[in-house]
DNA sequence: TCCTTTCATCGATATCCGTCGATGTAGATA
DNA sequence: TATCTACATCGACGGATATCGATGAAAGGA
């Protein structure tokens, strides 16, 4: 229910113009949201449905349930994912636009 | 002079195949790579221009030159930038297929 | 040969980050 | 109310990382 920042300058590409410091540092806050192998694999693991239990990831990842927890926050706090509860459930979601957004910032 | 290690797969998209251990520690890497304000503000630069003399970076940025030193090693593991020596100078260019490939990964 | 310049590497330090157990919170059930 | 489950947050610890000064390596010039 988040509004998405939108990454508003092309990092590289043939025709790119200098970043100022807040673009440059907004891009590498969400470089490093995916600069982990478990976030990245959050990620995958969202891209392949429409919704996920946090339990479901809980399981399939060998990590406790806290560490889970702390990369599910980093990747909301990145806007890269967003949540909703239903009942005692968290179901999390992939949020397109802003992956999107990331991969138009690596180029044209 | 390098042969650049190309992402064999998709990380993000609709149809997405679950990621391999190894994969998403590639992944990852690339991403961590990445996630540095100064590192981005360096692939911002560089691709600006075919060449970029280190001597430029170091008066570019606020930094020491060694730590600018250090940055362009971590970016010439990743394999996003190559390096080659002409006399007293090392001039940096992008790997833009190391981009592409990384743009690539975030989805078709 | 000696000195200067350019860049890479080393060693040290302060901070950041991933991980865990413990605890808190909110909803469901009884 | 009491209790259980699912998830978030807290506090702490160990390892990674960004930064620096000092040093090393290589090339050019005097």
């Amino acid at each position: 229910m988040k509004s998405i920042a939108v990454l508003p300058t092309i990092c590289c590409g043939p025709e790119t113009e200098p970043l100022t410091i807040p673009e440059r540092d907004a891009l590498a806050s969400r470089f490093k949201a995916l600069a982990d192998p478990t976030r990245v694999a959050i990620i995958n693991c969202l891209s392949a449905a429409d919704e996920v239990c946090v339990c479901n990831l809980t399981e399939t990842f060998d990590l406790s349930q806290p560490t889970i927890s702390h990369h599910l926050k980093i990747l909301r706090d990145a806007g890269l994912v967003e949540s909703s509860r239903r009942g005692t459930w968290a179901y999390y979601r992939l949020v397109p636009e802003a992956i999107t957004a990331l991969r138009g910032a690596l180029g044209t």
